[in-house]
DNA sequence: TCAAAAGTGTTATCCTTACACCCATGT
DNA sequence: ACATGGGTGTAAGGATAACACTTTTGA
């Protein structure tokens, strides 16, 4: 009774052909029709990891067949009734998550367990490299509308304005990229995501509710589900590289050791979910001194040759807060 | 054998009379001569605590009696050897620590075990609101200096001269406010923090090394020890303060309804250990809308009445990062 | 009258953003 | 020739940081 279990969570991030991958893991279903998508998971063992990274490594290694290289924690997860069936076998899970960053890899399956996806096939309304996504205004937007009216005072409804309002970027302040929790937490209480039907129906039980919402969301264009709260630790992980970017060097972790410039900016775009002004990152990069010219070209770019540059290093001595600069931040 | 626990602790933070305090309870000592300074702790309960933040406003309610108001949390700690004497009895403990600010209050014990402390009596390297602090130059860098020296080859001279010039700023880039946690776990790899001295001398168990080594830490103005890996913990929170004053308004969160534009400049200079230049600081906040004047005025302040200002919550709305933004950032 | 703090004006500098344009290669 | 991507120039606008200065109170 009340045993506490600790499981750790890793998000792992590569980007390749200008999508950003996460690598899933097919889970053992507990129950026919919940999502099998998962993040690589499994329990802190406490005689063989010494530290929790080291467990999300071993974790990860075993499961995916990964080394990993970049590693931080993303948050610890442990609200009572985030996993329903826990609470119903009286244990209490508490999860660790964490952000890993890997070279850009050919999404090949490991075992045929591991697999990349597209974390915008999670969470389609992140990504507004083509203008703003349709779902927006044509699913969401509406039940915010209704959210907000259907509140109780004139208070609450000026709070639930205020909420959408920032997270969804639809006042002034226009959109923050980073804000990917926030987002992803209302539309959960919007109902709009498949998991809060899903939460709602494996505390009663009835499968057919499950596999009808995941079914719903998709084809509505609000992204696939993942198992358990996994999608969460996802909008976290996303929120939390988009902030990231602007300020330390995260990118390099996740291209070649050199690498044309554009090849980073399409990095850059496919993470934070925005195009960039070519001329400007360039200069940007160049002038902040973040890389330097290899002096090697790439021909296979389609147009004229294109120098690759490598990372420079010095610049972690040179200035307090190296990064990429998104717009508006 | 092997039982997991999760430890819940807070780093409370207020400011009164421009010092930086946290509240710290007295910890029942485990081995004489151990500090007995400690954040208040305690374990989740998992029947109780629904989530691990009412678990954090629980324990610091039966410790401190204070109800917590702005709470987030910081970092997971989970390394083994962290505690060495869990170690010795087969038990693994995690801890979460959470970040709470509370509005300035008189700093009265309650009870008589909790009391606020300057935060810079245990971190005193940061406070450089009077100038670059003297031990830096005292202690710290000539210990850097025989650190570098004593590496083994000349590739790890150069990546601790890296670490070190980028965690003190002793190079071009300057000193970075929010690198408390690098710097802190510099100090303790030098050996100059007390409790680097404490932690071997637990699992050897020798209490006179132990005194000694606070003894001689707090007269070379290396700061107070605290209980366990408490005072990392405190480097974690003040990083993060100091990394979110300048994009998010928490320092509303530590000031009363209304105040006038100097009480606020110093409560952001006791966080960030810098001094702010006040025309600028005012326009900062004025044009930026973060402000309002309430056209009411404050009489007592030594000289002409100032106006006292209030938060402007619509800039939430209309700016994607607000915050007082530190120089040089 | 002087000290202390409030508050305004001004300017140099840098960074961001946008627009326009030329360069080198493959088809 | 022209499409594709590489790469440079420049200028407007805004934010930052430093300096000097006036105003209003209490002692």
């Amino acid at each position: 009774m009340n045993a506490l279990s600790l499981w750790l969570e890793a998000v792992i991030v590569a980007v390749t052909d200008e999508v950003p991958r996460i690598l899933t893991v097919r889970r053992a279903a507990l129950a026919a029709g919940l999502p099998e998508g998962a993040l690589p998971y499994g329990p802190l063992d406490p005689d063989r990891d010494r530290t929790l990274e080291l467990g999300v490594r071993r974790w990860v290694s075993e499961q995916t067949g990964l080394r990993l290289g970049y590693v931080e924690q993303l948050y610890t997860f442990g609200d009572q009734d985030r996993y329903p069936q826990a609470v119903a076998h009286g244990s209490r899970i508490i999860s660790s998550a964490y952000l890993a960053l890997v070279r850009e890899v050919v999404p090949v399956a490991v075992g045929d367990e591991a697999r990349w996806r597209d974390a915008y096939a999670y969470l389609p309304w992140e990504d507004w490299r083509d203008g703003r996504p349709a779902v927006i205004d044509l699913r969401i937007a509406p039940a915010i509308d209704g959210w907000i009216g259907a509140a109780e005072s004139a208070k609450e409804r000026a709070s639930r304005a205020e909420r959408a309002e920032i997270a969804f970027g639809l006042g002034q302040a226009g959109w923050a990229g980073e804000r990917v929790l926030e987002r992803y937490e209302l539309l959960y209480e919007l109902d709009l995501v498949a998991e809060a039907a899903i939460d709602r129906a494996e505390r009663t039980g009835s499968e057919s509710v499950i596999q009808e919402a995941a079914r719903v969301a998709v084809e509505i264009g609000i992204g696939r589900p993942m198992a358990l709260d996994h999608r969460r630790i996802l909008a976290t992980a996303l929120g939390r590289i988009r902030g990231k970017l602007a300020y330390r060097p995260v990118v390099f972790e996740l291209v070649p050791e050199t690498f044309t410039l554009l090849q980073l900016q399409r990095v850059v775009e496919a993470l934070s979910g925005v195009r960039l002004h070519k001329a400007n990152f360039r200069r940007l990069l160049e002038r902040g001194g973040l890389v330097e010219g290899t002096g090697r070209f790439d021909v296979e770019t389609g147009g004229r040759p294109a120098e690759r540059f490598r990372f420079r290093r010095e610049v972690l001595r040179e200035r307090r807060a190296p990064g990429v600069g998104l717009p508006g931040g």
